[in-house]
RNA sequence: GCGAAAAUAGCUCAGUUGGUAGAGCACGACCUUGCCAAGGUCGGGGUCGCGGGUUCGAGUCCCGUUUUUCGCUCCA
């Protein structure tokens, strides 16, 4: 373990050092948990975003995409269940120096007083047999009566207290309760404090009675309330899938692990709409598709598993996530959710519009059910950087650091070297890339041996170079360089662009889904 | 948010009991060489994260603060 978190120091220093990710506002010391993406960073993070929209629209008649606002109507997020949920009551021990939920910590309690009443009945149970009344037993046994109005009353004074969003109250009950620690045995406990996920800022002037809008803290809902639009316009029928990409904003309490969890992200998220019944099996597709999509990456098929849901969230009926093996264990990078018609059905009742669709096949109208594959670009970025960076020894006893991205992800795809930069060479050099800047990012290097200049574009993971040497100026022949095997092959320079398309193409990756 | 550790050149780091800041790599120019991090010459780059305090004097000691990493916690 020690020796991962190394490796991923050493990723996140590769990262800045060669121009992957930055620290946001650096020079002003930095920002919390939000970083910027740097020249080669931002190639990575457009390929990969190309990578999953062309899987999603080019090989799926039914699935088309749009590009929502970051700014929606504030009752979305009320019909979502955000407002609600994203709001947690959180209370420190100061012995233990844990944190906990305030209202989890009093429905435990609740569970508590549960127990209690639990344990009599099952006593007594036992002791009377097969003669035992148990519904005559819970109305007149007075541990039982006592457990039960001592329940009563601390449900409904929770209740209350959630309701009023009352946060002394919440800590006064916990008091009263004399809730303890469980990990520190005591009562000392912090203030109760609100911490809402959401950012939010204003829309309009004061003057005019602003409005507080949210920044959105998932894309999905942008694609929920375009259901109709869509459609309708594009003559949709189910079952169809919206895809969109598009950056998300969460208040974290606790953001770090480098671009893992960050204030500020992008998501790619794509909500397919199927009839009532049919979602799981739905879902099972769709968590074969996705899992396809990644392992055609050549990353390694252990480097990926499946966690399923025990604990479901509100809206769904099955969920898992595709993990990635990170440097710092197996992490979420995808979560695939049956979302039942929760989202559409919710909307239906806060905007007072239907949101359904007429099935010609069954003759009848339904809010249709929907599953969600939601994806961090960023924890995409990350676990591909993570699966492709190798410090390799070599024969000659050197290190070697070497990012193997996939070809098609890669930053820079051809680096065009001069073997030396005199006799024409050079010249030469700028020709052939000059023949193939337009359909691929290069990158032209003279600067020191051409042994450096390969490390370089190792550090970078540019799959090919390009050798311009003597012979060139007369056979109009030049070297391939491979990044991964480092062996060099020998095609004549009117081929080169085709053999690089063979090589660069998707097809390869999509035709693996 | 609590606790622990860290912050010195673009990167990795050294800096003694407190005495005006160093190395290697990287970067720029030129020369030599030419297929896997080559050699030479010259050069640019740091108010030591930031703000206070102690001191004749602080990179070094003290306090605060910011950022990062780890643990706890949270995670649609």
């Amino acid at each position: 373990m020690a020796q991962q978190e190394e490796v991923f120091k050493k990723l996140i220093s590769h990262c800045k050092e060669y121009g992957f990710v930055f620290p946001s506002s650096e020079i002003y010391d930095g920002l919390g948990a939000v970083y910027d993406y740097g020249q080669n960073g931002v190639e990575l993070k457009n390929n990969i975003k190309k990578y999953w929209w062309d899987s999603m629209t080019l090989l799926n008649e039914n699935v088309v995409g749009i590009d929502s606002a970051i700014f929606m109507h504030p009752t979305i997020w009320k019909a979502s269940g955000h407002v609600d949920a994203f709001n947690d009551p959180l209370i420190d021990n100061k012995d233990s120096k844990k944190r906990y939920r305030a209202d989890v910590l009093i429905e435990e309690q609740i569970a508590k007083y549960e127990d209690k009443i639990n344990k009599e009945v099952e006593k007594a149970a036992k002791r009377f047999g097969e003669t035992f009344d148990e519904q005559k037993f819970r109305e007149t046994n007075p541990r039982v009566l006592e457990n039960e109005a001592k329940k009563e009353a601390l449900h409904t004074r929770f209740a209350k207290a959630l309701n009023d969003s009352n946060l002394e109250e919440l800590r006064q009950i916990i008091i009263d309760e004399e809730i303890v620690d469980p990990v520190s045995g005591t009562k000392n406990w912090t203030e109760v404090r609100q911490f809402n996920l959401m950012f939010s800022t204003e829309m309009g002037s004061t003057a005019d009675g602003a409005t507080k809008i949210y920044l959105r803290p998932e894309t999905a809902q942008g694609i929920f309330v375009n259901f109709l639009n869509v459609q309708k316009s594009g003559r949709m029928k189910i079952p169809f899938g919206i895809a969109q990409i598009g950056k998300a904003f969460r208040n974290e309490i606790v953001a770090r692990q480098f671009i893992f969890r960050m204030r500020e992200f992008e998501q790619m998220e794509m909500q397919f709409f199927v009839r009532p019944g049919e979602e799981l099996a739905w879902f099972d597709r769709w968590k074969q598709t996705r899992m396809r999509w990644h392992k055609a990456l050549g990353l390694g098929d252990k480097k990926y598993r499946f966690h399923d849901h025990d604990k479901l969230a509100h809206y769904a009926n099955a969920a898992t996530d595709i993990e990635f093996e990170m440097p710092f264990g197996f992490k979420e990078v995808e979560g695939i959710h049956s979302r039942t018609d929760f989202d559409l059905s919710s909307h239906e009742k806060f905007s007072g519009k239907r949101i359904q669709f007429f099935d010609p096949e069954l003759n009848q109208s339904y809010v249709p059910y929907v599953i969600e594959t939601s994806i961090g670009v960023d924890r995409m970025f990350l676990s591909v950087l993570a699966g492709s960076y190798f410090e390799e020894k070599l024969e000659n006893g050197e290190t070697r650091v070497v990012l193997r991205i996939p070809a098609v992800l890669a930053p820079v795809k051809l680096a065009v070297l001069p073997l030396i930069k005199k006799d024409g060479l050079p010249e030469k050099a700028r020709e052939i890339m000059d023949n193939l800047k337009f359909d691929y990012h290069c990158q032209y290097d003279e600067k020191d041996s051409i042994g450096k200049r390969y490390r370089r574009q190792d550090a970078i993971g540019t799959p090919y170079c390009i050798t311009v040497d003597h012979d060139s100026l007369t056979d109009n022949q030049v070297t391939i360089r491979y990044r991964d095997t480092m062996e060099q092959e020998r095609v004549p320079v009117d081929q080169l662009k085709q053999i690089i398309a063979e090589k660069l193409s998707m097809k390869h990756l999509l035709k693996k889904i």
